[in-house]
DNA sequence: CGATGCTGACTGAATTTTCAGTCAATGGCC
DNA sequence: GGCCATTGACTGAAAATTCAGTCAGCATCG
């Protein structure tokens, strides 16, 4: 496989970061790429085929650093463990921001183009389910509908912040600060019941 | 003032929540709104300045029926009129979905389109001052700056949800639902203070 | 009154720009 | 020689934007 189709993959992110997918050019990516438009259709067949195979790779990349814990680290607290993967999709890193627009720019679409709803949802139900998990573990006591009703409160309101800081409407630490106090209060919250 | 004006920015806030921002072309805008496309030029100078013109439209419009209570209703408590507030984007009205549609499709294109970042962020800015005066009358020991946050974070996770709901992930009586208990969240919290 | 000139709203038909997509040709490599 | 990766130079269609006016209304003046 040649590595010209990797870097042109990750042009694409970078150009998707920028410009959004429906601002995408391809003669824009080619040209970050380093490489001649006709190349991109040589490889993927036409531009749906390029953003196709492009949100593929920048899922694939998430799980990497979702799931990727440093090898031999210490075992992370519940708490910890939590506030990490709620955090995951607000921080300064440069891979971060591009998946994080991508995915922004993904759920906005799926608006208008019903055929992406479904991984849409399944990815949202997913990510869900795996915070309420971790609210159980710290909360043995909560029911499974509390669980799963603050889940989904933490991830949409990740969600809606995330769209802010990209907007530069809101600063990423401050962002950062509200997530985590909602944290505490979605705790104590489950704590009481 | 022309009526037509009004009549175009009413066509471009349907299209936009038929097509989004990125998918509204100015032929289909003359069309929707009866009127040739160069008229659109002759009155907005540009395509951009046609989105300029609706987003301001359609805040207003918003503010409108935010601001706008039943003539003589009997007065609200502050505590409704905070949750009425919150879900004012959250209705299954036709004018309130388009509104909607069409501030979430301005809110994603404003992450590529720096023009209309300004204009973003102060309607992002007077809701969360709305919504944290709001508080504020019902938590009056409360500090201010406590206050905002807490709107910040109700106003952040309204917008998130209000996505996964047009996007047809979450059913809009649960999107309801779980604002209410944030609300009830937030208020427990600021008591706590 | 009514002719004259002026203006703002509006349009149909170009013109220009922007893009995705094609293709014949090239160079390296087994 | 044959195969793969690659390119430069195009094409055609779709959009945006401009242009050269038309028309209705209205004020001015003789």
């Amino acid at each position: 496989m040649s590595d010209r189709k990797t870097a042109i993959m990750e042009a694409a992110a970078r150009v998707i970061a920028r410009r959004g997918v429906r601002g995408l050019r391809v003669e824009e990516l080619a040209a970050e790429a380093g490489v001649s438009t006709a190349l991109l259709y040589y490889h993927f067949k036409d531009r749906a085929g390029i953003l196709r195979r492009t949100l593929e790779f920048i899922n694939d990349r998430a799980a990497d650093y979702t799931t990727g814990r440093d090898p031999d680290a210490a075992p992370l607290e519940p708490r910890q463990e939590l506030e990490q993967a709620l955090l995951l999709e607000l921080q300064d890193d440069e891979m971060v921001r591009e998946n994080s627009t991508a995915w922004g720019e993904l759920r906005a679409s799926a608006i208008f183009e019903p055929h992406l709803q479904e991984d849409l949802a399944r990815a949202t139900l997913i990510w869900v389910q795996e915070i309420a998990a971790l609210l159980g573990r710290i909360c043995p006591m909560a029911t499974a509908s509390g669980l799963t009703v603050a889940a989904e409160r933490l991830t949409g309101l990740v969600e809606g912040l995330s769209m802010r800081w990209l907007s530069g409407i809101l600063p990423l630490e401050h962002a950062r600060e509200l997530v985590l106090d909602a944290v505490d209060a979605e705790l104590e919250r489950l704590g009481h019941r």
